[in-house]
DNA sequence: TTGTTTTACTTGTCAATAGAAAGTAAAGTG
DNA sequence: CACTTTACTTTCTATTGACAAGTAAAACAA
């Protein structure tokens, strides 16, 4: 796969360019997760999806790095790191509502977890 | 990867579904060129994104196999192929609308090409 | 009717990525 | 001072994507 991310660019089509910073597998469901409420690797490695921790480090990183993340170091263990959405990180909540929407009324047997209610 | 589909679910999410029946590098730009009107393999092939012709294949294939779009051959030419949308791919009218502002508002240098202006 | 072009693919190769499992290192806890 | 927690890192294997080239059937042109 050609490299997903900012510095490489297919068109100026927002989609593509929208798929190329986020279109993977992975992306989307560590930002509904950050949306949710978790702060913590291993909050987010806990999710349903099961993602495999060097894949979480990979796109924790690089979620980082174009913005829609942020991680900050927890004031009363050293170990602990904090990640939450940027406002651009926040800003994903339309496409992710729109997305819920279809894949609830397209998708057979979809159903929201109990904290995405709304 | 674990194989994208509609038989291999990673949870009962409406995200994570939506991402494994369409969530990759080319899906929704082949439902935003038929979107858009184009109707045969090589109008797909020519889209500015440059998708490899074996790829562009098994997508189609994939597509129709779940039902997001469908295959007709050409009355007046049997070598002719035309794909389309079918309800539920013209459904995702709405979440991709919703990416297609974000990507405006959030990637830089984004524009609709002129097909695509509302 | 024969050669060329069009249309929609298929095949082969290589590099990059995903996923699984195990290991690690620093910080905190009893 | 051992044990646990937290957040990773490493290694390995299998799959996938990108690129380039090839193909087969239908249509068109001479």
């Amino acid at each position: 796969m050609r490299k997903i991310g900012p510095h490489a660019r297919r068109s100026d089509c927002p989609i593509a360019c929208t798929l190329d910073l986020i279109g993977d597998r992975w992306n989307l469901l560590i930002i509904r997760d950050l949306a949710l409420g978790k702060q913590h690797f291993d909050e987010l490695v806990e999710s349903e999806e099961g993602i495999a921790t060097n894949v979480l480090t990979k796109r924790l990183k690089y979620l980082c790095e174009v913005g829609l993340i942020k991680k900050v170091a927890s004031e009363d263990d050293a170990r602990r790191v904090c990640y939450s959405l940027t406002a651009a990180g926040e800003s994903l909540e339309g496409p992710l509502e729109a997305i819920i929407d279809w894949g609830l009324e397209n998708v057979p047997n979809t159903r929201l977890i109990p904290a995405m209610a709304r």
